[in-house]
DNA sequence: TGAGATAGTTATACGGAATAACAATTGAAG
DNA sequence: CTTCAATTGTTATTCCGTATAACTATCTCA
């Protein structure tokens, strides 16, 4: 019954509320609790970095595959993202109306968009792998070295629950 | 330039498409990207795993840290997860509603709400447990008992980035 | 007693993500 | 060549998670 308020009541009890530290142990101890926190906060913290970029994870991540690969299809660097095609319009609107990234018609597909970088795309690209790295940085020195190293590749395991 | 469609065309080139993998690596090597596919992941697969049990993660851990810890204050557990008190609001009318989960009143301070487990939201709690169980098996298949561990602290250290 | 803080709540808005449906274009089969 | 199915990008729409302001009831403290 865990009865703690019966009795007497005697000495003052100062505190109104006991309020320790609450038993999260159910959770931090299983993978998927910590995970979610953690990405959380390094988006978080990614957010703050890319303030003066005014640049989203996703944006970034966009920009930095577009860079990589220039030409490609929408639908491509989309899936490969895992960006549904519908939501992606969006992301390439804005990409676009900021002068990043444009769509290429091809002759070869007149469906389809190569997609490219603007030479200002290409310009800030450059800049937010600086602010990046930074960020990686910070959590080398968090986590050490080889531990960042161990935990992009378990991370990267852990991809293959995707059934 | 790379220019590949030019003169003879000797041979057929029987794919219009060379459409190679992309190059991820700008996103593969930051913490950042898998983090994020990561974590999708393995909601993903606790979703499919809890289908039966018609639970969320957010609900399967509201459900076991009440449980952990019955009689604490709404606002406190809202806070331990990372929740906002007034979404916190629908998450308790639901598992309310679903009779695993109950508002008291408490006579110490009648503004709060002290949460409790009902004997059927045990219940479930335990079953869940089990099939969380599973998961955290199939994870140890795929990255190895002691990876996990030293995953767990890696991203529990992550967590400090947070401001 | 009264001012300010706290707990829960409501209403609201914003962004990410999923689905259906459409037009334009392409590829393949008859 | 014609026709039909598939692909590409797009629009519209919906749902969910999350953030904020504001309100009521209650408590604390001077």
């Amino acid at each position: 019954m865990a009865g703690r308020n019966a009795g007497a009541g005697a000495e003052v009890e100062t505190r109104r509320d006991p309020a320790g530290p609450l038993d999260m142990s159910a959770l931090t101890t299983i993978v998927g609790y910590p995970l979610r926190r953690a990405q959380l906060a390094v988006f978080d913290d990614f957010n703050r970095r890319f303030a003066a970029l005014a640049l989203s994870p996703a944006q970034f991540s966009t920009l930095a595959l577009i860079g990589a690969n220039p030409g490609r299809k929408q639908s491509e660097i989309a899936g490969a993202l895992g960006i549904q095609r519908p939501n992606f319009v969006a992301m390439m609107d804005e990409l676009e109306r900021r002068g990043l990234a444009e769509r290429l018609r091809t002759p070869a597909d007149r469906r389809s968009r190569a997609l490219a970088l603007t030479p200002t795309g290409e310009a800030l690209v450059a800049r937010a792998r600086r602010v990046q790295a930074e960020q990686e940085t910070e959590i080398e020195r968090l986590i050490g070295g080889t531990s960042r190293e161990l935990l992009i590749a378990a991370l990267t395991q852990l991809t293959r629950l995707a059934s």
